[in-house]
DNA sequence: TTGTAAGCGTTATCAC
DNA sequence: GTGATAACGCTTACAA
């Protein structure tokens, strides 16, 4: 494949002329410029950006590390976060971890190695010690030391959850979660905020007998047996939070396959929103995430690593996205 | 960021040996090898992988240019692919096109001046003279001249599809779909031979008086109104295969707001198969491909282009994947 | 076993 | 306006 020597020879020119026409920087007689371009085009030169990146010491690429593009809330942020990089000339490298650390940490390492512009990191392992401070990481929903975090407001969404639940004549109230704020897990999420923010809204309404049940994080989209059983030794229950749109969906599967109807007698309200709209039953009533201003956040935080400033962390505002079940 | 220059110096040792080292290649005493490994830690050296593709002219990227990741098929599929890839040292770039042409070309030139190790493209745009042929290119469900692919057997899908509504005892059948063939579009795809595969298969079980509803392609998801307008004005209609899930979904929630049952009074089957199930209604009785299958066949194509090998086309086997609405 | 040096394809500095 | 040349950090003959 042609390089800018060939393109410099057979131009007779020097390369740095090619290198000045190609980058449209320095001058260069109009003349000169035009024999340049007609010789790129008939060798068809094309710059070779790895040489680029080797000088520079940038190659303009970003990483997102995250559990898995297929869950409907991580993918389409991660649709997003492509379309700002792209507009700001970045391409994407995907990482899907599956939930392992172990390969959180073999793709870690392969970033640095790699050189990367910037990481995003989505996990909910440990990963901390492996996270070198003076690299250009930013983290989504976990807070990690030192490293800058964009999240949603969880502690809000979890206080608009039990609002709405209490509005709509809720008594007796249930959470299920699969965070566990260090009881089962190691790291503390964000995601725990939609806890605290629900049962302090709803002890602030005078709501205090309240059933939490918490298991350990799984794979984000099934729940352990014994969480079904629980919910069916309560059958008092008649207003339930679900730390995500997918757990409600099980959720009001398993109610429904039990003979409780949704939301008539118990009304189940998730969190994440979006997409959960699109599907042949019920749509989830839920406390809605912006994957599209998570992600021009996410890309604000990117702009200012490359700038060599200080990165804040951000916190993005949630909304009610009312359905059929709740 | 230390160099192997700097490691070597502080080894005592030549840039070569060092290199030998990190890459468990050709002789080092066991004692050296020990004293840089332990240089290296100290100066907390890591292997710069832009130097290294410049000189072995391979960076290890696949890029996937597709429409769009938050798809559920393309999603999975992209998933599986990241997978394989992997497993075989490779990293994954993702360039989602939102079904725009000029994206499409953008991503094309970008990955050229990148030299990306081989690209997988998916997509319903005539980029056909944007594809050097000699570029490591594959596609998936679309044929370019010159251009190995990979793609279900959607032919065979089709005469499922055929079978199973003629077995459930469907009288008066319709075809749903956003490919063209030629009609709409420019481009020729795969897909297409969904609908063939079907006709052919009515035609031989003495079905002749199919409607055929087409429409150019928008974004997989939304259809156009008129063609509800269409499905409305056939209530003998007892039979639909549409193109895909997405299609098939959308179909479904018109049929049923209009009063029309499924399955009792229309059956109704789509393709692609896999995630429909998962939500909160009916599962979807649909034709399915396999994105594993089809990611590992990408994969072993992509093997095919490193080893300097000629790829193959690929036609992956399909199943039927039964629901509750056929 | 190990070290030296060429080469990979750019950009940028500095003369001219 | 333009052209040498150093530098970026690595791998790999080739020599020792």
């Amino acid at each position: 494949m042609a390089s800018i020597i060939e393109v410099a020879r057979k131009a007779n020119v020097g390369i740095a002329t090619v290198s000045r026409v190609i980058n449209n920087s320095g001058y260069v007689k109009k003349e000169t410029r035009e024999k340049v371009e007609q010789v790129i085009k008939e060798v068809g030169y094309v710059p070779n950006e790895i040489a680029r990146s080797m000088t520079l010491q940038k190659n303009h690429i970003v990483a997102f590390i995250l559990p898995n593009s297929t869950h409907l809330f991580f993918g389409e942020l991660l649709y997003f976060v492509e379309q700002e990089l792209f507009n700001y000339g970045y391409k994407l490298m995907v990482c899907n971890s599956s939930m392992q650390k172990e390969k959180d940490i073999a793709y870690i390492d392969l970033l640095k190695k790699n050189r990367v512009d910037a990481i995003i990191l989505l996990t909910n392992n440990d990963v901390e010690s492996y996270l070198d401070k003076n690299l250009p990481i930013l983290s989504f929903d976990r807070k990690f030391d030192g490293i800058p975090y964009v999240t949603s407001d969880n502690y809000h969404g979890g206080e608009l959850a039990a609002q709405y639940l209490i509005k709509k004549g809720c008594k007796k109230i249930m959470f299920i979660g699969d965070d566990a704020q260090g009881l089962h897990t190691v790291v503390k999420t964000e995601v725990s905020n939609r806890r605290l923010g629900f049962f302090d809204e709803l002890k602030k309404q005078n709501i205090d007998d309240v059933i939490n049940v918490e298991y350990p994080l799984g794979n984000y989209i099934y729940i352990p047996e014994y969480v079904h059983e629980v919910i069916n030794s309560h059958p008092e229950v008649d207003g339930i939070f679900c730390i995500s749109d997918a757990v409600a969906a099980e959720v009001i599967l398993k109610l429904e396959k039990n003979g409780r109807r949704v939301p008539e007698d118990v009304k189940v309200i998730g969190f994440d929103g979006g997409r959960s709209f699109i599907n042949l039953g019920k749509r989830i009533t839920s406390i809605g995430q912006s994957p599209k201003l998570i992600a021009e956040a996410i890309m604000a935080t990117i702009l200012k690593f490359i700038d060599k400033k200080k990165a804040e962390s951000v916190i993005i505002p949630i909304y009610l996205q009312e359905g059929d079940t709740a």
